[in-house]
DNA sequence: ATTAATGCAAATTCTTTGCACTAAA
DNA sequence: TTTAGTGCAAAGAATTTGCATTAAT
């Protein structure tokens, strides 16, 4: 699990919130914190022979829902799990080898704001993600489109 | 189609790109300003009962590709498409009935400035869909949350 | 004991593909 | 004519559901 996430924490939470401390969960747990960063439902499931697969998508909502994990949305539309980082943040996605990275400098409170004063809408919450190419690969292959 | 798009433009833009103006395509365009601002490939594809779906899909995917359409990622997971104002822009999306609206104040930028130099990532695009709800709803049933 | 959680396999949902056929150019 | 585009039906992915069974409390 290495510096992801304490499962001993997430095992405490799991009982507050009256959910039961399974075995098929702790194994998905582990093999989650075996991933590492982040990884997607079909890698999970593949390193769980012995967990069936609705148990592996079952796990995965409720660690979403209790914030130990949080969905991250590729450019290409796939989706991936990551550990979340608790709170308000973002990502900053490697187009080319698909590292996250968190980001928390959101700047965009003041968007918000304004948004809300500007239309009629209450604004509850937001998603971004940013794009581009970690240091790795933007020197293997040089940028082609600059800021959005 | 009324203001979403002028569809002649859409169509010299096709024969520009050295795509075909064909039957089926014209329909799923038709289709698609008829279902007003923003719809599902399903809702699409309904309404079309003589046009495989497959060539619904290919078309969605032609018009993407195309500036003619964009995604929308609603909060729930769900895609569904909308008449794309051509440039840069962001979603508004109402959670309760599902409408969204368009924003183009995206102050991201200098977010994103800031991103590439505090990290090491070459930045290339972003997305952002802001969440909540529009006027009506928001009377219809107070908001719970705050700003995220 | 109770009842939440599981595993399996079947069912869904959404989207893509293969291929013979049709129609733009 | 030529070849892009189509329809269909089948194949795929990704996820969910039904239900009898298992295991946590």
């Amino acid at each position: 699990m290495a510096k992801h996430t304490n499962l001993s924490t997430v095992i405490q939470r799991m009982e507050d919130r009256g959910y039961r401390v399974t075995a098929p969960r702790l194994a998905v747990l582990a093999a989650a914190a075996d991933c590492g960063d982040q990884f997607s439902a079909e890698e999970l499931d593949q390193r769980l022979p012995r967990v069936g697969r609705a148990t592996v998508f079952r796990t995965l909502k409720l660690l979403v829902e209790m914030d130990v994990l949080c969905r991250v949305l590729l450019d290409d539309g796939s989706l991936r799990y990551r550990w979340s980082r608790r709170g308000h943040h973002h990502h900053l996605v490697c187009n080319e080898c698909g590292a996250v990275q968190d980001f928390t400098a959101c700047d965009v409170a003041d968007l918000v704001s304004e948004l809300t004063h500007r239309t009629n809408f209450t604004v509850e919450g937001h998603w971004l993600e940013v794009y581009g190419r970690c240091g790795t690969c933007a020197h293997a292959a040089p940028a082609l489109a600059a800021l959005p």
